[in-house]
DNA sequence: TGTTAGCACTCACTCGACTCGAGTGCTAAC
DNA sequence: GTTAGCACTCGAGTCGAGTGAGTGCTAACA
């Protein structure tokens, strides 16, 4: 027994029958409601074969059928009537952006409220991170004595800063010149040769070796460290609203997956670098979401770096809507965080 | 009728029954577990009276009786007894904080994880606010071409940056000059006053004005803009774990109210800066809220700031744990902020 | 050979009747 | 003032019949 077209036809519109209501859809429900042309025993016998093709499932002989993971897989791949982006969503994003502007971390958290209002689903949003960043400024600013904040600023654009020990009273003119020293030094290097550079600069600028140490330090251990990404996540609430999680318990384990923040990014994460992934259920991997599917999409920075955005929703999600958002909002952030900052400002100074 | 000694000791022993276990308590269950030397009818006579005089509130006729807010108001003001910090907590606080810490963002969001693993409730934390801090330096870091980096510490030792535009082709020195001439006359003031000072500097610094327009924006929106108030809510799936939470659309109401910030941050601050405040059911003001209670807390750094920390639970508190917890943070914090930034390089450092 | 009407069958769901038991209020005795 | 006893209330749980959406199968039809 194979697909044929009729099949297939049928098979779509069970799926968005299920994806639209949430209920197991019957034979009688496609025969009405999609215009098909068949009886409903017709198609009774369709969806037994689709069934014994792995499609469908039925929870229990006298329910509907609901589609299976495979079915999905199919549906996402190839059945999909791939819409534009919703008509009032491309604005929205736009809009919502085009307050005041500044921070990344205000971009990130920004983006995911948008999606998850945009598309009802619960929504994770990551800073850029892959591509290694090249440095473009050193600068270190007293703080009080003994301490600096040192300030690294990169080609991404993107500036991190945290306060070291510096020793000594350092007066701001020192730290000035050091600062300076050390950009001529490093400039056009990743973060990485930085650190690998460090050791064999210390040796030479004798004198302010506390100060490279205290960098050094500072480097090291925020390179390895995957928590300075920042993560957003939008609309916990909304899955809420679905049938799937009117279990208590389900959803309480679903909420405290996204609480553990490290694992959700890492399952986020968890696609690469795909321009877009879609898993399905067990496709995720993760058990607490055997019955969720996550759509990912990435957006990239002017350094070459990678973002992530997703959404996690039911698996019967609306694919094409939320890929159409998640689309719209990757090419928002990419500008964003591409198109040079004047426009930022720019934005501020109307205000 | 009065309240008397007796009548205290029983409606104590029904709080804390119905604290522990959420059910409706009884005169059988008070005579039996807790050892008052009464029968359960007298127990009956009692709760009677307690009832007509407002403390208890009985669901249904067959049902035992539950603390009204009066009770519980009754309860943290004077019943209580004001335990001291679990033995597990205060080195548990001591320990999570042992770790790398070093941005305030992360600290503040390390000490919701804490509040609500250990409370199991809610928590939420809002960093320092209030009293003006002190300007102490500010520093222009080069971005990109017309673009700088005006970093600002103040003598709280909180740092705020952002990108300013700074026009033309400013190189390092230029940029490290007017930093310097800017600390030499800012240093000292408040924001208000910087602020204040700012157009006057900008007619007397000549040539250097689009730097100081750029530096006034940011300010000016800075200064106005509770947003840059940083905010963490921990365990917002603990609340799922209560029976007064099994009703899924009550927990999307509550979890939808986590999530606009801005409200949350309002009724969490809503308590001024008493030094500790709890807000049983209605009197949170928050319909949402009607029964859950909200204990809040202050924290305060070295530059007179107060952030605040709180708690949010079902009415059936555990009052004593949650104060003495939030005491115990709020110690932590305090020193955390106020303490010389060492320590916290130190432990740094040891890692 | 594919399509359809008809029919028996399944099974979750609803709803009312019933039971059970925790808890109360009242009364009378101690 | 305290307590034992008892009738009463009412939510929660159980059971069973009825309902209806949906299926699979068979036989008739085009």
């Amino acid at each position: 027994m194979n697909m044929d077209e009729r099949k297939l036809r049928i098979l779509q519109a069970i799926i968005d029958d299920y994806i639209l209501t949430g209920v197991p859809v019957g034979s009688r429900t496609i025969s009405r409601k999609y215009d098909m042309g068949l009886s409903s025993a017709t198609i009774r016998n369709e969806m037994s074969d689709l069934e014994e093709l792995g499609y469908l499932d039925q929870p229990h002989v006298s329910a509907g059928r609901i589609p299976s993971t495979k079915a999905y897989r199919l549906y996402v791949d190839s059945l999909m009537h791939t819409g534009r982006i919703p008509d009032d969503s491309e604005g929205s994003i736009r809009e919502h952006f085009s307050g005041r502007i500044s921070q990344m971390e205000e971009v990130i958290d920004r983006a995911a409220q948008i999606i998850s209002s945009l598309t009802r689903y619960t929504s994770v949003v990551l800073s850029p991170k892959g591509a290694q960043p090249r440095l473009q400024t050193v600068q270190l600013v007293p703080v009080s004595t003994g301490m600096a904040l040192a300030v690294i600023v990169t080609d991404s654009g993107i500036i991190r800063d945290n306060v070291i020990r510096v020793g000594g009273d350092m007066d701001d003119d020192t730290l000035y010149n050091i600062s300076r020293a050390l950009t001529e030094e490093l400039r056009g290097k990743t973060l990485e040769e930085v650190c690998a550079a460090m050791p064999r600069l210390i040796e030479r600028m004798r004198g302010s070796d506390e100060v490279l140490q205290g960098l050094y330090g500072y480097l090291a251990s925020d390179r390895n460290c995957p928590g300075r990404t920042h993560m957003a996540v939008g609309g916990t609430s909304n899955m809420l609203a679905y049938p799937e999680y009117s279990d208590v318990d389900k959803a309480r384990n679903f909420l405290s997956l996204l609480e553990t923040r490290d694992k959700l990014a890492d399952i986020i994460r968890g696609s690469g670098e795909m321009a877009f992934t879609v898993r399905i259920g067990p496709e995720t991997g993760v058990p607490e979401m055997a019955d969720c599917s996550i759509v990912t999409a990435t957006y990239s920075t002017k350094g070459g770096q990678q973002g992530t955005i997703g959404v996690i929703g039911p698996t019967r999600m609306r694919y094409s809507r939320v890929l159409s958002i998640l689309n719209g909002m990757g090419r928002e952030l990419t500008e964003l965080f591409s198109g040079d900052t004047d426009k930022e400002s720019e934005d501020k100074r109307k205000r």
